[in-house]
DNA sequence: GTATATGCAAACAATTTGCACGCCT
DNA sequence: AGGCGTGCAAATTGTTTGCATATAC
């Protein structure tokens, strides 16, 4: 993928970025693809990968890995999650009093840190409630 | 893959398991699969894919998501990753002085945390003394 | 007008799986 | 002896890419 390229805001783009900030459910590129074939009916899934690349390239997006999968974040604020180990659901973590990171430690060892994520594992609320 | 199987102690698995605690460098699958071949010439990569599951399984490692790619982390004490964006190395970060976490809120909220990690993007010490 | 973006299909790379045989316990 | 584990190769899955055409600017 070029960079420096002088960007179209095409019809995809705009509607795959769209969908993205429209739901909280970090969904798949597959997810995304269906999704935008409601609007954009003969969009095709390369053309999903390619912007969604792009938006994260720009900065628009956050890429997450879930296993061997990719899910997208349209929030870009600073933001946690959590992986429920039974339903595979990523939700949002706002509270940040919950996490204080202090990273001048890693500073002064030469590491430059440029952002983090922390992804809290274990049962969400829905799960626990139905037992499983 | 089989739980509550009388699992064998195979020389396979245990020296893809050897492997990882020797080195700090999260691997890939490939890269034990090469390594173990020095052991065990006739080692398959399927095989070496089954045993790093059933390791994760039984809480002897850890798999870290890096991209398309897993990698394997050896160490299963509580411990944070530094992923270099430049030379795509991931480091172990110990300082526990650097991450406060109090996931009490979250329990309140109704979930149940069983294990968190935090990772910091960057660029490395050694990247960023070679101005990469 | 021109270069970027698209749709389509084929290619790719990481991982998984079916099967017959091998080897722990 | 019995069943879990293995090697091998084929299958699967998520993602990327080449190419001719379409479209944003």
């Amino acid at each position: 993928m070029e960079k420096n390229v002088k960007r179209r805001n095409t019809q995809q783009r705009k509607v795959i970025l769209e969908i993205l900030r429209s739901t909280d459910i970090h969904p798949t590129a597959d997810w995304i693809y269906e999704k935008a074939r409601q609007v954009i009916p003969n969009i095709s899934l390369g053309t999903v990968y390619r912007n969604l690349k792009i938006l994260k390239d720009e900065g628009l997006i956050l890429e997450l890995n879930d296993g061997k999968q990719s899910r997208f974040d349209g929030r870009v604020d600073q933001h946690f999650h959590f992986k429920c180990l039974s339903c595979n659901s990523i939700y949002d973590i706002d509270n940040r009093k919950i996490v204080n990171i202090e990273h001048n430690d890693l500073r002064k060892e030469g590491y430059q840190v440029q952002s983090f994520d922390v992804v809290f594992s274990g049962i969400c609320p829905k799960c626990n409630g139905n037992q499983n």
